[in-house]
DNA sequence: GTACCTGCAAAACCTTTGCAGCATC
DNA sequence: GATGCTGCAAAGGTTTTGCAGGTAC
């Protein structure tokens, strides 16, 4: 009946609770307390979240509950893992009108989204062409010491 | 005796056995066997290595031995991590004359250098000012699908 | 000879899965 | 009512540490 989105480039119109919740239903999947608990959480965050973070402010989902769900999330490409040169992942919604780059603290590890044009994305093309490769994303973080700490 | 040199911008001026040996020396450490063989491994390495990897490839030393020599080349900046977004970490040695990114096949898992100019590099200095951090660095990675797997 | 490094083993962590009961559609 | 979701518990992997013996200097 429903297909996967799996393949497609951008399930989303916009980054809404709703527009989340009809990815989900149009891809036969249940619209749960847990699931809209979860969502609403990585909405309102203003940094990436690790399951555990994410299962605190969440404050009910089962920690198993919350990585099948952000594994489903991640399936449906509407949230990815973001590295941050850390012991556990960290998680964040992919919102399909602005690309975010991070700029994060070495020493006390807060995380600054980026909000200038990100100077990767020309490459993505070129990239297709030299190397061969399809279907490209990219994922850029960079590491130094902010203000505070320098 | 001998300083730290965890806050030195680039503690090597070329990549090779004897400068690293030479910046062990620096900082007091030992040069051991073990070391040897995995510096030795990781400079002939064509792509960033696991632990495992660089264990079995070295084919000597212990795992753990593995771990804290590749802890201390991080301290040293020597050595990063890489971003591959599998579930263990990959590590390459820092080239100081050379900055490459890398192109990730998400289906084959196959790692490419990126050898063309890199487009984050010139955004360091823009962060600096903007954002006011100090000692920056990055990481980009791209991923896709390689020809091959298309 | 001293201080550091290593191997072995175990602990600590994070991620992933099995399964029975529950909730959504 | 059927199917998919959840909680609990346990397993699977990777990373990290303690400690006694070995090795570089």
């Amino acid at each position: 009946m429903t297909r996967q989105t799996h393949a497609n480039q951008c399930p989303l119109e916009e980054l809404s609770l709703n527009a989340i919740v009809e990815l989900l239903r149009r891809n036969g999947m249940r619209i749960t307390r847990n699931r809209i608990r979860i969502i609403d959480t990585l909405l309102r965050a203003e940094k990436p979240l690790s399951l555990d973070e994410i299962q605190t402010r969440t404050g009910a989902a089962d920690y198993a509950t919350v990585f099948r769900v952000m594994t489903v999330l991640e399936n449906l490409q509407v949230a990815q893992k973001v590295n941050l040169n850390r012991s556990c992942s960290y998680y964040e919604l992919v919102n399909p009108k602005q690309h975010y780059d991070h700029i994060i603290c070495t020493e006390c590890g807060r995380v600054t989204l980026m909000i200038d044009s990100c100077p990767a994305e020309k490459v993505e093309r070129k990239i297709e062409k030299r190397y061969g490769f399809s279907d490209i994303r990219h994922s850029l973080e960079f590491f130094g010491k902010c203000r505070e700490c320098s």
